[in-house]
DNA sequence: AAACTCAATATTGTTAACAATCCTGATTGA
DNA sequence: TCAATCAGGATTGTTAACAATATTGAGTTT
C-alpha cells in the first residue's frame, strides 16, 4: 500500500494510523497485528510496534500484555464530557497565549491551514477533513505550549473517534471561518465563544 | 542496580524510571542514553526504548528524531494552572463515578493504600510517598474509567514534577484521611471538597 | 584567533532471528 | 456428549548485529 520510508518510519506509520482510527477504518475492539501492518509499510515489526505503542498513549488503543494492541472501544457519554471539558479548558488557555504572541506570518500559516480545511470540504473527503480540523487547532496548540501539545492530541483524538459531528463540511468551514478571523482580530472574547461552539 | 526481569520488561523499566523522574533524580534537559539504561535493567535497548517512548507520550521525556530523549523541561505557572485545573475534572468525575459503584471489597483496598501511604509517610520516603501517593488516586481512577487512566496518568505526573508539595508528609496523611473517610461514607459533597484541597 | 573540513566516535534507527506466550483444534477419557 | 489435555501454529517479547545519523575534536586554512 505504501512504502519507501527511510528513516524514523515510526512517525509517519504512527500518523497513517492514527487517520485510519479516527476514519473509522477500523473496527472498534478489533485486534491489531504487527506482521500485517509492518508488510504493509514495508518495514520489520520494530518501528510498527514503536508506533502502536504511541497510539497506546494517545488511549485510542488498548494494550495487553503478550496478547496485543486492540481499537478500544468508545466512550462513554459522560467519559466523552469529560473529555470535551478538559479538552477546552486546554485550548482556551492555548488561544489566549497565542492571541497574545503571535506574529503576523503567524496568522498567515493560520490562513493557510484554514484555507486546506477549505480545499477538503470541498472535496467532501473525510480523512483529510478530520486531518485538517485537527491540523488547525494543533498548530496554535503547539505554539502556545508544546509542552501540552501530546496531551491535547490524545483529547482530541479521543473526543472525534466517539463519533464525528465533521459530516456537515458547510458547518465545519463556518465555524473555523469564525474562531480564525476573531484570532487574527485579536478578539480573545470572540474567539473563545466560537470555538466553545466548535469543541463539542 | 536491577536486574531478573524475565518478560514484559518494558512495563518495570516504565514504572521504575517514572518514579525516578517523579522524585527529580534526573535534572531538566539532561538527556538520556538507551545504552545506560538498557546495562542499569539488564536488559537489550528495545524494553528501553519501549518505556522511554512511553514517557515520551506522557510528556515527562521530550523526543527529538535521530537525538533521543530528554527530560522535559518544567511547566510554566500558567501550564500548571491548566493541567491542575484538568486533573480536577477528571478526578471528580471518577470519585463520582466510584462513590456510585463502589463495594465493600474496593473500599478495602482503598484502606489498604492508604495504609501504605500512612507507612511511606513515616518513613518519609519521598519516592515511595510519591508512589502511594499517586497509586491510591490512580485507583480510584482505574475503576471509574479505565478509558481515561493513561491521560490521568500524563496529568498527574506533569504536575508532581513541577514541584512537590509531598514534603510535608503530616499533611499528605490528613488530606488523604479526609478524602477516603468521605468516599468510604459515599458524601460525595465532603469527597470532592476535600479531593479539591489536596489536589493543587 | 576564528571558521571550516573531515574523519573518528557515539548514539539512535532498523532488521531478522530467536524465545516466550497465547490460541486453536484434534484427541482422549470419563 | 462433554470436559480436559496437549501438540502445533500464530503472535508477541527480546536480543544482537548492522545502518543511518549526529557529535566531537584535531587539523587546516584564512
Amino acid at each position: 500500500m505504501q512504502y519507501g520510508l527511510k528513516n524514523n518510519d515510526r512517525e509517519s506509520i504512527c500518523e497513517a494510523l492514527r487517520k485510519d482510527l479516527l476514519t473509522g477504518k477500523f473496527a472498534f475492539e478489533q485486534p491489531i497485528r504487527e506482521q500485517k501492518l509492518a508488510e504493509r509499510f514495508g518495514t520489520s515489526r520494530g518501528p510498527v510496534r514503536d508506533a502502536l505503542l504511541r497510539l497506546t498513549q494517545e488511549g485510542v488503543l488498548v494494550y495487553e500484555p503478550n496478547k496485543g494492541v486492540r481499537v478500544s472501544s468508545p466512550l462513554s457519554d459522560a467519559e466523552r464530557d469529560v473529555v470535551v471539558a478538559m479538552r477546552l479548558r486546554l485550548e482556551k488557555f492555548c488561544i489566549e497565549e497565542f492571541i497574545r504572541d503571535a506574529k503576523e506570518h503567524h496568522f498567515l500559516q493560520l490562513s493557510f491551514l484554514l484555507e486546506r480545511l477549505h480545499l477538503a470540504c470541498e472535496r467532501a473527503s473525510l480523512p483529510e477533513v478530520a486531518e485538517c480540523d485537527l491540523a488547525l487547532h494543533r498548530y496554535w496548540v503547539a505554539q502556545a505550549s508544546p509542552h501540552l501539545e501530546s496531551l491535547w492530541l490524545g483529547l482530541s483524538v479521543r473526543m472525534i473517534m466517539k463519533y464525528s459531528r465533521l459530516s456537515n463540511y458547510q458547518q465545519v468551514i463556518e465555524e473555523h471561518n469564525k474562531i480564525i478571523h476573531a484570532v487574527i482580530e485579536r478578539d480573545l472574547e470572540k474567539a473563545l465563544f466560537y470555538l466553545e461552539e466548535n469543541v463539542i
